[in-house]
DNA sequence: CGACCGATCGTCT
DNA sequence: GACGATCGGTCGA
């Protein structure tokens, strides 16, 4: 599929990946599978810093096969599988060899929706159609098998529709599923649109974490 | 509500 | 052999 509104590679190989990964929300990814298009605004994301990043798959220059497509060019994506059920997909940024990605969490639905309602079994419109990694995967048919994929290309790619978030309507807080990391799991790196009824619920706080 | 638990499998130790 | 950058269901208050 073409589109005159994908966002270029010059918008991924930028060095500051939290500012890259507050920069997506309100972008809209796209996904054309099997002949069918889908797309939703990205609501929630979260950052991950490279090899100091405790959270991260590469912490400590863990270059490995399934982290390779971390190391590669930005502007590509990264897809792994977890839990034994879910896809997951991240952006990598910054440049060849240095492993950013921000992982996408969350969209609200916008064109397609019958076709990720069908993908996700969901009779009726809800929340839980794109809330969450795994299921916003799902229903916009993002599978391991495209791990690797460059979004600058014809399958799966984010558009710029002009949609601009206010700072005040960006919120940012610790990452979520992460608490093997320590004291990096407390980090602030996790950002989405307030309010927005797509955005996970984040689990109850080990201790007190401050939001915002 | 919140807490808990089972599903399910590729990857790395 | 253990363990996830998760999800959805159940159970109890």
């Amino acid at each position: 599929m073409k589109s005159n509104r994908k966002i270029e590679h010059s918008f991924y190989a930028r060095p500051d990946v939290l500012q890259i990964a507050q920069e997506l929300l309100g972008k809209v990814l796209v996904s054309f599978q099997d002949g069918m298009l889908t797309s939703g605004m990205i609501v929630e994301c979260e950052a991950y810093t490279g090899e100091q990043d405790k959270a991260a798959h590469v912490y400590g220059g863990k270059r490995t096969k399934r982290t390779e497509k971390m190391y590669g060019d930005a502007g590509h994506a990264y897809i792994y599988f977890c839990y034994g059920i879910h896809h997951l997909i991240n952006v990598v940024t910054h440049s060849k060899g240095v492993p950013h990605a921000v992982l996408l969490r969350a969209l609200e639905p916008v064109e397609g929706i019958d076709i990720m309602m069908a993908r996700r079994k969901k009779l009726k419109l809800d929340y839980t159609l794109t809330r969450g990694p795994g299921s916003l995967c799902q229903a916009m048919g993002i599978h391991t098998r495209q791990n690797g994929v460059s979004l600058l290309g014809d399958d799966i790619w984010i558009e710029d529709r002009g949609i601009v978030i206010p700072e005040k309507e960006i919120t940012c807080g610790p990452r979520i599923g992460v608490d093997y990391a320590g004291a990096d799991a407390l980090l602030p790196y996790r950002f989405w649109i307030k309010n927005n009824k797509y955005v996970s619920k984040a689990p109850k706080p080990k201790s007190k974490i401050k939001e915002s």
